[in-house]
RNA sequence: GCUCCUGUGGUGUAGUCCGGCUAAGCAUACUGCCCUCUCAAGGCAGUGAUCCCGGGUUCAAAUCCCGGCGGGAGCACCA
């Protein structure tokens, strides 16, 4: 009570101390009067008190720090090493979200200084990837375009004594890394750095010189202990062939970038986070403007990992078709799944923008899609593991069943000449004197149970009583299988039973329908149709 | 090992900065009812959280302070 008080009238704190016998006063006063004259009394004279709050629910992302109606800058900026997943989703929509959300930019920058990684496919992969996740940016760039005005900044930062060329080998800089020791070469004068940075362009080999930033090799941050800034790299590049061979590592590269485009929020995940001070302090050094870097949490479901480390091998020895198998968090995979790209969208959402760990719940994701394509999947019948069913005294010739129970998407007519499959697991259930309702059908009556099931029919309406159960005409019944995924790994072992495969036969309606149309088999479950005689279960 | 980040129901989050208008909101999952010729979607209701633990400050702490513990990440010439 005092809390409600004060929270409605917080001047009154000051005052506490006199108000808190006050309140009590009342409220023993109150607790006094019987409860259902109390109920009586706010009803005549408050009722409005008594209304039910709305529901309401969070959309969208927290307010972004430091951001100006009109001047947000964020960028997108994949490695096309990949096929674009889960996790560059969910990096994409936020960068997208903020920059509509503050009526901002979005830039989409490949950061592709590692040519020993890319390749042309994936910076196609990506593109198309954000696109069907309806990503708009508003430019694209390569960081790779660049490298005149990175080797400027190297140059500068040589000649201000902020980097220096080490010629030492990996275990040695590694090791002088974990005990905070300088080498020789961090000591070497401008001349010899000079003549070290111009070498590397020609006479160095891969591996024999990298520029080094000058950091604290004390620091509690090995991030900060003389970190690599360039580095020689022969492999050819996929867009500039051997024009270069001294590439940026991602710290320089990415600062220099993120600067020069204009970007106010540069968000990444938590594992740059201890680089954030390098990030800093090379734009400090520069006397370039400073980004606010944000860190987010990974996104990646359980058991179904997005590392290319994890994955290719999967891909390799053929544990996986590719890398849209339906098992897979790629984008690809998803949309053959049957993954709308706004369920992704909401679902990313409602992540929201945090450091916490998170163990994804795709049963989230599954609900936000099922909403979302339920309005426009066609309903359809399937029988899995099909039972025959003969109804001895069928009289029907067609019937008309409407695709949508709610939304006009037409009628199909079916044929029916009193053979059927049903779903095998309802037919085992089934004994002899049974009643159930073929679904936009007729009613029968079970007379011989079995694997060769006999039933007569014994009328029309509809009863809501009976169990009911969907139906394929014999005649003209298409045999489809039916892909179900399932997690991928369990407890970090690859699922051998990942991936069932179902036989089901259904509706010869289903030979009209375009690839990729998603279908909700009655009774069943959604399934995006995969080819002519394939579908992909999406979820329940 | 060192350093950094993180810890709210089964799950994901809101609230935490600026302690009190909330004996913790929303979503998802689950249960029940309504609607419906689906075990879908939609509507309604319900179950479920000593806000990681222990101290402290305060009239008042999920929120502030101290100390633990759990989880994650980094320690590359990868991003």
């Amino acid at each position: 009570m005092i809390s409600k008080v004060l929270g409605s009238r917080p001047e009154l704190k000051q005052r506490i101390k006199e108000i808190i016998p006050l309140i009590s006063e009342v409220v023993s006063e109150v607790n006094s009067i019987p409860h259902a004259t109390q109920k009586a009394e706010l009803e005549s004279s408050f009722p409005e008190l008594l209304a039910a709050k709305p529901k309401q629910e969070r959309t969208g992302l927290p307010p972004l720090e430091g951001a100006e109606q009109g001047s947000v800058v964020t960028r997108f900026p994949p490695e096309p090493n990949g096929y674009p997943h889960i996790g560059h989703a969910k990096a994409a929509i936020i960068d997208e979200e903020y920059a509509r959300m503050y009526g901002g930019k979005l830039i989409f920058r490949f950061d592709d200084t590692n040519p020993e990684n890319e390749r042309l496919e994936y910076y196609a992969a990506i593109k198309v990837g954000l696109d069907w996740l309806g990503v708009r940016y508003d430019r694209v760039k390569n960081t790779s375009d660049d490298m005149e005005v990175i080797y400027k900044k190297a140059e500068e930062f040589i000649n201000a004594g902020h980097a220096y060329v080490c010629t030492c080998n990996k275990e040695a800089i590694s090791k002088n890394r974990r005990e905070m020791k300088a080498c020789k070469c961090r000591a070497g004068d401008l001349s010899q750095n000079l003549k070290r940075w111009s070498d590397m362009f020609s006479k160095y080999k891969q591996g024999e010189a990298i520029v080094r930033f000058r950091g604290s090799m004390e620091s509690e941050n090995t991030v900060m202990r003389d970190p690599t800034l360039l580095r020689i790299i022969d492999e050819p590049h996929p867009l500039h062939k051997s024009k270069y061979r001294v590439w940026p590592n991602y710290d320089f590269a990415v600062a220099i970038e993120d600067s020069m485009d204009g970007v106010t929020h540069a968000f990444r995940t938590k594992e740059y986070e201890l680089r954030n001070e390098l990030y800093y302090e090379i734009l400090e050094r520069l006397g370039m403007r400073k980004p606010r870097v944000l860190e987010f949490a990974r996104l990646e479901f359980d058991g179904m990992p997005v590392s290319k480390r994890i994955l290719k091998p999967l891909v390799q020895d053929g544990k996986v078709s590719g890398y849209d198998d339906p098992r897979l968090p790629t984008l690809e995979a998803m949309r053959r799944r049957g993954i709308v790209p706004e369920a992704i969208r909401k679902f990313v959402l409602s992540l929201s923008f945090t450091k916490s760990d998170t163990l994804a719940p795709f049963d989230t994701l599954e609900s936000f899609n099922r909403k979302i394509i339920d309005a426009t999947s066609i309903r359809l019948f399937l029988a899995t593991n099909p039972a025959r069913l003969t109804v001895t005294n069928n009289a029907l010739r067609e019937v008309e069943i409407p695709n949508h129970p709610q939304k006009d998407m037409g009628k199909r007519k079916v044929e029916v000449d009193g053979t059927f499959f049903i779903p095998g697991d309802d037919a085992r259930q089934l004994k002899a004197g049974d009643e159930l309702r073929l679904l936009e059908l007729y009613n029968i009556r079970i007379t011989k149970a079995g694997p060769q099931l006999e039933a007569e029919m014994t009328g029309t309406d509809f009863r809501s009583e009976i169990p009911k159960v969907q139906w394929v005409p014999a005649q003209g019944a298409v045999k489809i299988e039916v892909l179900v995924p399932k997690v991928l790994f369990v407890n970090d072992e690859f699922n051998e039973d990942s991936l069932e495969t179902q036989q089901a036969v259904t509706e010869p309606y289903y030979l009209g329908l375009n690839v990729g149309t998603e279908i909700q088999f009655v009774r069943y479950g959604y399934c995006r149709k995969d080819s002519a005689n394939q579908v992909i279960y999406t979820h329940k």
